[in-house]
DNA sequence: AATAAATGATCAGATATTGCGATAGATAAA
DNA sequence: TTTATCTATCGCAATATCTGATCATTTATT
């Protein structure tokens, strides 16, 4: 058997690392400075090399140090996870949970949601957090979040994928605009009468490609900013646009003179949520995923029959 | 700072799930079997859950237990990658590195590039390996070799990929066959006249992508396993065939009735070096690459004005 | 049924590792 | 020079790891 660094080892080199301190680090690990020091002076002699180059009054890392330092993070990230992947078993679903979801989804579902949850998992802390997509994977990858509620298609193979549901777009209009009542193609209304949020959302994107919209001319180049400016806009301007189901049933154009049109066949955005691939809590992720995907369902339902 | 499983205690579970039993496994890890079923208590009191079932004769791991034991191996995996980096940083290039290498790039340059790499590398014990793509793959991703040299492109994201060299294409055929002096489409070839190695060979590929060789009935059915073969085809049934310059260079037409109608224009195939993302080898093998790099770059070459 | 072999758990005691506190040594700041 | 800061070192204590002998249980053999 080789002889391999600890786990403590790396530990403690991780807390030097980062407070660029023998003393300090030895705080935070609740080790003395002394035990600190041969710790490792230890690991160096394991390793064959110097890690750390004391100076005067400062440290530096050397390359390899640096080098090591980053592997021992994950080796100490994947040994967290295996401590988290035990606890999870025995409590399923217990603690603190922080979920992430994109802004077009949680103005509809965040406080239902979070009332679901509360029903459904009492020994569950959840904490929800409103942001983009990108922002969202960003925090999900440094582990500020533990998963992400975004809309699909979204393009990431950093992440296990977990489709929940489909949320189907609806024409809207003002009550009293006049549009063809076989509106086949959406490319043949009239110009600049669409509008949309910003080109950066994501659902700008996906209503144009769900809807097969191709023709820019019919758009507005207005850019809404958050869902309730795009109505105004819709409203006043005598415009159209897109909207999810999940925002209808949660009564957005109720008091509103805006109209929907239909659901529009196959144009529809995919509800999913996203975690790490190398989670501990992974039994956790498919349990909650398997209860919240039954709830963003119902939320994203179509009344039948409705006319 | 939370209680973390061992090193030493997850090397001896990976243990007792190899010999699934206490005693061998502990004379596998050079300790006593007692210390053996302690360490494991232990490390399952840590985890709050029992990771084996004891049973009369047999041992039965459980669910969780043998997840543990797949993250295990990764951890130890890791944290001896980090050894070897180190190592590999004190000695650069020492002891043993196994290099797979597929056939038709070893039949021409495996002996030169051993006499190469022992003149470079005199604290290398170098070990050739020759199996076709994909076997090497996975004895890559097994650990069965370090490095493996194959032909590009091959898709595969699973490791790091580094160009060496371009090995262009010949069109080579019987010195008394006629062809067009300008045969700028080679889908105009005659019929059946092109020979090619079979169909699931790799050079196989890159000889028709790289020659756009798209017209099927200029292909005779015929599928030779090795390039000897193949030219003995060409030689008898006044064909065509193309060949790499590395097997130009190397000699393969000496002593037979066959000669090269000059270079393919834009034809190549690209010779690559692969290993795991995760190596801790990684100073080695850049070291390695790069000197590889020129020798393979040579071994390709194209005689300049040769007439 | 009696006996032997196999296997993992347990215990006392040895050894190794990790920990602490005090202090030394070296350097920069006052 | 004095003082403050910082890591290394040393003796010693606590803890963790390891060993060898032994136990309890089950299975195979006689």
């Amino acid at each position: 058997m080789t002889n391999l660094p600890s786990i403590k080892q790396l530990q403690y080199l991780i807390a030097v690392h980062q407070h660029q301190h023998f003393g300090r680090a030895a705080e935070a690990c609740f080790i003395g400075q002394s035990t600190l020091s041969s710790a490792i002076q230890t690991l160096e002699e394991t390793l064959g090399c110097q890690l750390i180059e004391r100076e005067n009054r400062s440290l530096m890392f050397t390359d390899i140090g640096e080098e090591v330092v980053i592997r021992a993070k994950k080796i100490i990230a994947d040994t967290m996870s295996v401590k988290e992947l035990t606890k999870s078993y025995k409590h399923p679903l217990s603690g603190k949970l922080t979920l992430g979801v994109i802004p077009t989804v949680a103005s509809f579902i965040a406080a239902p949601l979070y009332q679901f949850c509360l029903q459904q998992f009492n020994q569950l802390q959840l904490v929800l957090v409103e942001d983009t997509s990108d922002k969202l994977l960003d925090k999900l990858e440094h582990g500020h979040i533990d998963m992400a509620m975004l809309a699909l298609p979204y393009h990431t193979e950093r992440f296990h994928t977990q489709v929940l549901a489909k949320d189907h777009f609806s024409l809207v209009h003002h009550q009293d605009y006049e549009i063809a009542a076989d509106v086949s193609d959406l490319n043949l209304l009239p110009d600049k009468s669409v509008f949309l949020l910003e080109r950066e959302h994501c659902m700008t994107g996906h209503a144009l490609s769900a809807c097969h919209l191709n023709r820019s001319d019919c758009i507005n180049p207005f850019e809404a900013a958050n869902l309730h400016t795009l109505l105004s806009m819709v409203e006043y301007q005598n415009g159209v646009t897109f909207l999810p189901q999940m925002a209808l049933n949660a009564g957005i154009l109720q008091g509103k003179p805006i109209v929907t049109n239909g659901v529009l066949g196959d144009a529809y955005r995919e509800i999913g949520l996203l975690w790490r691939k190398t989670t501990g809590r992974i039994h956790d992720f498919r349990l909650f995923s398997e209860k919240v995907g039954e709830f963003v369902n119902q939320q994203c339902e179509q009344a039948k029959k409705e006319n």
